[in-house]
DNA sequence: CCTATACTGTGACGCACCGTCACAAAATGA
DNA sequence: TCATTTTGTGACGGTGCGTCACAGTATAGG
């Protein structure tokens, strides 16, 4: 009998379920209410039994972020779709990120939270790798974008590598995010005009910079830009829904 | 007899000699070993004391964090003094920040961890107004780079507002630091070649985005990065020896 | 159906840390 | 000298982590 199968499928079960019980206590009362006395008050399951799915605290906010990350890489999948043009995508990617930011800041402080000490040392390795992956998904989205930019002809040669460009890009738009999740004082204090329209502004200037086109001079991005920022929006509502989803099967 | 004022300045000691204890243990152990127990265990002082000092845990992270982001907001401004052109300048500022960055680690996952919980609610109102400070002092940099370039000539105008390009330019080029830093194996997963060329190179576009003068193609900004790494080296050790200073007076 | 064996789940335990508070010690100045 | 104010203390109640010896339960062989 596939006994063997059961368990491991019941193992895994219970893993989402823990999940799900984790993402509660993010949503509800922020990523320092997830604690494993917790988890184990509010659960089915005692504390030793949590230990049987995860080697500490950490390694569950990595597990929990890999999710998280996981379903910002699908949104963000999607949401490049709506468009078709290589640099319309990248705004669209863009501005999606800004959408989700402003709708998930916990999701950014958890990133956050799980940069800040050095993982390796606690962290199951199977849960770190999978985190590593779902960050490589993120990654990958900009790298294809480059990838069709030059296809299409939209984009010459790169005064960098081209995986020292996406890097760039992603590491200079994750990492505002990060800082303006972390700091919502941060936007007012530099009284920034309607918040979001700021990241990709300089983006655009990037872009400009690299000779991306079409140029910003030659195409109005401001107004694509207010279009996605509409089109996207229920998109990414869509993906808000459903945080128990992905890195599931 | 100058009774208060004495016992002031004893108190301020007595805060910076708390300080440097804990400076002492983010370089020994990392900012997890800044623990009030710890302080107390190796310091002159009971634990009662320093919550005389200090409302909380963070309230000491927080102190500790607005003397390094002096710190370095000091080795910055030596540092575009370097040299003269605004461009150059923002280019010394960028390189000084990656030296920095490559040196103290530990500074930027402070600041992460910082921005990680919302500080407002524990925090001591006085060094949360101390760190706010700090941080300004590296924005006005940038924000002083731009209106010199501007007076110069070497940039028109923008698209978007001055405070709201200071401020992309600054928390992009935070954030992607404080990624890094976060994560090192980011890095190498990057396969980034020599490491330390590709925040500048990335700032380089951006700058040729925004058409400050003189452009890439007309100055050879990468000899000049590899000038200022040399010249800037020392300047940067100086600013590590002394992790006391600042914010003392 | 029964029992030996393996696997699953538990929660009490030791430890580290937080922040508080009633009190001890010391300094002040009348 | 001594009353009063200021400064400094560490024991205490809590919360949370991670462990481990053990109780409970399923599985498979006889």
């Amino acid at each position: 009998m596939g006994t063997r199968e059961r368990r491991a499928r019941e193992f895994r079960e219970r893993e989402a379920y823990l999940l799900d019980l984790a993402t509660e206590l993010l949503l509800d009362q922020g990523q320092d209410a997830i604690t494993m006395e917790r988890l184990a008050a509010r659960g089915e399951y005692a504390k030793g039994t949590l230990y049987k799915h995860f080697t500490c605290r950490e390694d569950v906010l990595c597990a929990l972020a890999c999710r998280r990350v996981n379903n910002m890489a699908a949104m963000l999948s999607e949401a490049i779709r709506q468009v078709s043009a290589s640099r319309d995508r990248v705004l669209a990617m863009f501005v999606a990120y800004e959408l989700y930011a402003a709708q998930h800041p916990e999701d950014f402080r958890l990133t956050l939270a799980l940069s800040g000490g050095s993982l390796t040392d606690k962290v199951s390795a199977d849960h770190l790798n999978q985190l590593e992956g779902a960050r490589q998904a993120v990654f990958a989205i900009s790298k294809a974008l480059i990838q069709q930019a030059r296809d299409d002809g939209d984009l010459g040669a790169l005064p960098v590598s081209e995986d020292a460009f996406t890097f760039a890009l992603e590491t200079a738009c994750q990492g505002s995010y990060i800082l303006v999740s972390g700091d919502p004082e941060l936007r007012r204090r530099w009284n920034l005009p309607s918040g979001e329209q700021n990241m990709h502004a300089l983006a655009s200037m990037v872009l400009d910079g690299v000779a991306w086109r079409p140029l910003s001079r030659e195409r109005d991005y401001a107004a694509l830009a207010a279009e996605l920022r509409q089109s996207l929006a229920p998109l990414v509502a869509r993906f808000s829904m459903n945080p128990a989803a992905s890195a599931a099967e």
